[in-house]
DNA sequence: AATGAAAACGTTATGATATAACATTACGTC
DNA sequence: GACGTAATGTTATATCATAACGTTTTCATT
């Protein structure tokens, strides 16, 4: 949880994500904020855009959402998978360094040195499955 | 190649895709297919939707774009891992049982019954990470 | 061939996501 | 306190995607 000198927008945003139980766009974290004065999108982009260096937020590709990293207290790790239900939005950030070679390995194979990964796995939670069968 | 009773959009649309060595926007594909008298991005995305449902093309969801299946031939297949230079641009569409398995075992273990992944790892491809080392 | 349902189509408008560009303000360092 | 850098605020615009509606095409069934 170190908050290594972030700036007052950072921080904001990346306490909205935090608050949050599930991804948000960034259009939901800038009407979040706007009681704390942000009016423009390029406020929070630039904000999340910082975040996503340090590794504190995610961006999910398949939904242009974001989402607070959930181990922060691991340290840096280059891939993460996630693991996320259409039902209740919840998402589970997975890390799993076999998983991770595997995945470079699969690269290597047809020529490509990776250097970042889009890992997103759609479906349903258990919970959701049982409650909910057909969305 | 079963061509299978594809409508005008859609085999317009497709065979632009499957013209192109790299991936392509919705709009780049209207503006290919104008002087074809599409006009609207409604025609293209319609003509998308249903060429992803038939398994035949593949959106990009980190780079918000498409390309053609390279595997059509291998019939359907649940999940695709594509691998993507940052440099030229290329992809490489990757099938992978034992992979798909694993992605699979990942997502029960945190309890997701998953039903779609997008799997997209980025990076440079050799000839482009020894020709310009510092995209 | 006539007909009726479903799919595809064309079109307009709008919603949703993201960034360019530029002037201003805060902040650390000398 | 002067300077350089980073962060900020703001306006405008680029880019990606779909809602909604009326028309046309397709095609199985009569």
């Amino acid at each position: 949880m170190t908050d290594l000198k972030l700036t007052k927008n950072q921080t904001l945003v990346l306490s909205v994500l935090e608050e949050s139980s599930i991804p948000l766009s960034a259009y939901t974290i800038l009407e979040r904020l706007s009681e704390h004065g942000l009016r423009a999108p390029p406020q929070v982009y630039r904000a999340l855009d910082k975040l996503l260096d340090l590794g504190l937020a995610h961006k999910l590709a398949s939904m242009n959402s974001f989402l607070a990293c959930q181990h922060t207290q691991c340290g840096s790790h280059r891939v993460s998978s996630f693991a996320i239900c259409d039902g209740c939005e919840q998402v589970c950030e997975i890390i799993n360094t076999e998983f991770e070679r595997n995945l470079n390995s699969l690269a290597n194979d047809v020529g490509l040195q990776p250097t970042r990964s889009t890992i997103e796995i759609h479906g349903l939670c258990d919970q959701c499955a049982s409650s909910n069968p057909t969305i």
